[in-house]
DNA sequence: TATATATGTAAAATATCTTTTACATAAGGA
DNA sequence: TCCTTATGTAAAAGATATTTTACATATATA
């Protein structure tokens, strides 16, 4: 999965650690999404898609080298 | 988090196994997520919408009781 | 009755996500 | 220079998702 956090977020002049706090986890959980380390659980990617004004699917895409 | 699966699958007569098998997980899984046990993973919240030809954001809504 | 298909469920193991604590770097302003 | 803010990262522990194996029930049909 790729996403538009880090865009999205900038866009709004908001910190990852701000960002973080609106959505109830940690900065450095923030951090590991924005840097594709893994992908956020169902709940916390409609978290931050309320949060950012948008959808999930418009927040994530499937990357290209995903297998299925 | 509330989910339209079993609706869709059941509107495209499959069985759980069939979806299963689609999105290359196990029926105990699809069984799991339709009757609310746990959430899916993101992949596979967006394997499912594309196999049951919605979107992520129509096939899953916040429950009544989501504490935020 | 016997067989097949669909569904529910459970326990243990493994994989993945998230937190906590901590340290490091870069940039900006006082 | 010193202090603050923002960001990256890492290891260990805890929480949650998924698989594997297995058994149970209900329904339909030969």
């Amino acid at each position: 999965m790729h996403n538009y956090i880090r865009k999205r977020r900038k866009e709004r002049h908001l910190s990852q650690d701000m960002l973080a706090q609106k959505a109830n986890v940690t900065r450095q959980t923030i951090n590991a999404i924005e840097n594709a380390k893994y992908d956020p659980s169902l709940a916390l990617a409609f978290k931050l898609a309320t949060i950012l004004e948008t959808t999930v699917d418009q927040l994530f895409t499937k990357s290209e080298d995903e297998n299925d």
